[in-house]
DNA sequence: CGGTATTTTGAGTATCGTCAAGGCCAGTGG
DNA sequence: CCACTGGCCTTGACGATACTCAAAATACCG
């Protein structure tokens, strides 16, 4: 509604800073950056609403949104996360069957879809671009569904921790590492979290404090908690691959050059 | 292991056979009946190993796959179903992480991978469907991923039951309709169920029976129900759009053909 | 400093996971 | 033909966990 139509349509939209995009050819980068608008948006904005026509292709730029279907009875359920480099909206009439909101302050690239489309046909890379980030976004989903089928919340809370350690990992910053320990910034409030695991806000504030209790994370603010033991947190989340070992190894990396 | 090879490599493919390959043009559908292998499995055998390096791209031609990871405690946990017209393998290596098993006895359309991607390129109407069943995907995958997360097991059930007459409703012979009643088939053993809902054996089993007992459906056998109110299913469920109303509707008008 | 929203805690109830036992069915071998 | 076996589904009982409702504590904001 009252997001800063910025609209900064000349070639500094800035298209290349995301990673993805800097592999594709000159001239594609320079035609979707002719077409591109930047908009702002404050957290809990509206970005697109369920079964509108959303004419748009939008790009993650920064921040993070949520997707979420309206349930009758009010109550909304988030089912994924956008972030940087995300791409979102109906190309070719796909199919949008939830809305978009701003969880954090957010900046995303967003695109006349018939023009975005047109692009697309005439371009194979940014075609196979788009390829692969669905099957990565598809990855994710299916690692969304082996974090809910966990029995108990503690375990799809350090699921859901562990996530952030590691997909979420390069992503503005929620991450930091302060004297060898991980702290991660939960960008989610308590009712979004609970809704994303499948639960309620008291069960994912008893969850997180019993995880506290045994020691494996510290409660440093509750959007803020820091990792204390992650083996034994992957071990609570029972899922070995949560992100792929890499990922954790990049973390461990970090953990150690700034520690020095 | 011991699958009937039959390398039925001749134009007597069958590939138009599959709605979605209808609509290709000659060329590319003749360049892939060319490459493809067709080959069948009996329930319980394993297609594709996760981690090994899985060569080929493959379409369910009939029958159910399971997609599933295992746990490092050997429990295994299934996180999507491939029906007809279903693409897996790692296209341009996208990713293959998660082991594909035949839930029932199925036929399969297997491409050696190399072949496939150079038709791929050449073919903006192959990519495009691909695309198209990528997204496809994706959304089923959210809609496993509400279904999960609602925090009852009568409610996934009830969801899990609806997905079957909605987005399953034209695979197999899963859904008849038997005076204006819609019976559903479970192409699933129990096990296999209650992986996928997050639960246990005895869990669903005792749902189902609540479910019955409230004469939400009738069980005419372990793995055949009969839905009695599909609305309070969906109510149930606590997801309206389970499938879209479209498929719903579909439905409805199935079971007034029949009726009369 | 107050007022509001968010988060946490508490007590009671419902639900689910677990362990154990029993029933049903198909296939096997006597 | 029948007993036996093994897999799958169901049922029961009990303890653990999570949901519900209500209230207190904390953080947030002007």
């Amino acid at each position: 509604m009252n997001n800063t139509e910025d609209t900064k349509q000349n070639a500094k939209c800035g298209l290349k800073e995301l990673l993805d995009f800097r592999d594709l050819p000159d001239p594609v980068r320079k035609d979707l950056e002719a077409i591109c608008r930047r908009r702002s948006y404050k957290a809990g904005q509206t970005i697109a609403e369920i079964g509108t026509h959303l004419d748009t292709i939008g790009i993650v730029r920064d921040g993070i949104l949520r997707m979420q279907k309206s349930l009758p009875d009010g109550r909304q359920h988030v089912v994924g996360l956008l972030v940087a480099g995300d791409l979102f909206g109906r190309v070719f009439d796909g199919g949008m069957h939830f809305s978009v909101e701003a969880a954090t302050d957010a900046d995303i690239f967003s695109f006349e879809r018939g023009r975005f489309e047109s692009i697309l046909l005439r371009s194979p890379e940014l075609d196979r671009l788009l390829l692969l980030n669905l099957m990565n976004e598809l990855d994710r989903a299916r690692d969304w569904m082996i974090i809910l089928a966990n029995p108990k919340i503690r375990g799809r809370l350090a699921g859901f921790l562990l996530l952030l350690c590691t997909r979420f990992q390069t992503v503005d910053h929620l991450i930091t590492v302060k004297d060898r320990a991980v702290q991660i910034r939960i960008p989610l409030s308590r009712p979004d979290v609970a809704h994303l695991l499948g639960t309620r806000v008291e069960s994912i504030s008893r969850a997180l404090h019993a995880l506290a209790d045994d020691g494996l994370v510290r409660i440093l603010q509750p959007d803020l908690v820091e990792v204390e033991q992650i083996a034994a947190l992957t071990e609570e989340a029972g899922e070995p691959d949560l992100g792929d070992p890499a990922s954790l190894e990049r973390l461990v990396r970090l953990i150690q050059k700034t520690s020095n």
